[in-house]
DNA sequence: TGACATACCTATAGTTTATGTAGCTTTTCT
DNA sequence: AGAAAAGCTACATAAACTATAGGTATGTCA
């Protein structure tokens, strides 16, 4: 049996995080001791490890609770599931692309700023262009 | 002149969410009409698609901010733009870092899911098995 | 010109995903 | 036994939006 801060320590959640997350119903409610504290079973471990992991690949807590429904009755299709990881791939990479460009231009200004002369600020150009990003208007929450 | 509905088309946001860019300063006040409604510039325009696409790559608002303030005021002591610019780059880079582990843990989980029933569903086996991610623990807000 | 739909206005409250604090109780360690 | 550490509830706060209510402007079509 293990203490909410074992829980907290294994999985690099905050304590008031796992008490959060059973209040909204993603975690169960876990046995008590006498004394009222919270007492958990290795599967909330491993729980509690899928949910965080999801969080970090920025899947939000209600795809996640998608996932772990589907993994709760294995039995429906998972293409739904499949279709939300792939919009994040999608996004993933957008990200990236876009990420280079701001690598770019700080190295330009960086350097730039080492030649001593006035410099000219592309940062704003550089994430202001349009012209790539036509089809990811609705991307910045996820689902 | 771009009414606000015209802006928010254009760049994906949500009328009140540019109202409230506005309202902490992220944003310049606009000029009216008579009646009291707002009127942007395509200079506006730029600005907005810059603080969203700064968003959707995870910068915070503080962040984009003062990406902002080095492109509105390029002519600042060099060692202050430089020592942003170094600061968002380190931040930038790790951003990269990260995603590229994301990349290839959606890419594993996306390989094989043909849409069959969840038993054998890739992306929650990815979920679950945390050993072959290389994503580090700490990472799931921003800087 | 006038009606009408649509877009806009302010103000306020609610959401998501947590994190922080206060004041008290239980567990654990020596 | 007694103290320190960890846990408890309840409430407050944070960032970054999002929604709603109730009223006003604007633009278009007859």
């Amino acid at each position: 049996m293990l203490s909410i801060g074992a829980l907290s320590r294994q999985t690099g959640t905050k304590v008031q995080t796992i008490r959060y997350y059973e209040q909204i119903g993603l975690m169960n409610e876990p046995g008590r001791t006498e004394g009222g504290q919270r007492r958990y079973h290795v599967s909330d471990l491993d729980r509690l490890a899928f949910i965080r992991h999801g969080r970090q690949l920025g899947f939000s807590l209600d795809a996640i609770c998608e996932f772990l429904d589907l993994s709760d009755n294995p039995d429906q299709s998972c293409s739904h599931v499949d279709s939300i990881a792939q919009r994040q791939l999608v996004q993933v990479r957008q990200r990236m692309l876009r990420l280079r460009a701001l690598e770019a231009e700080l190295e330009r200004m960086i350097a730039n700023c080492d030649g001593g002369s006035g410099q000219d600020c592309n940062v704003l150009k550089v994430l202001s262009d349009h012209s790539e990003c036509l089809t990811d208007h609705d991307s910045i929450g996820e689902g």
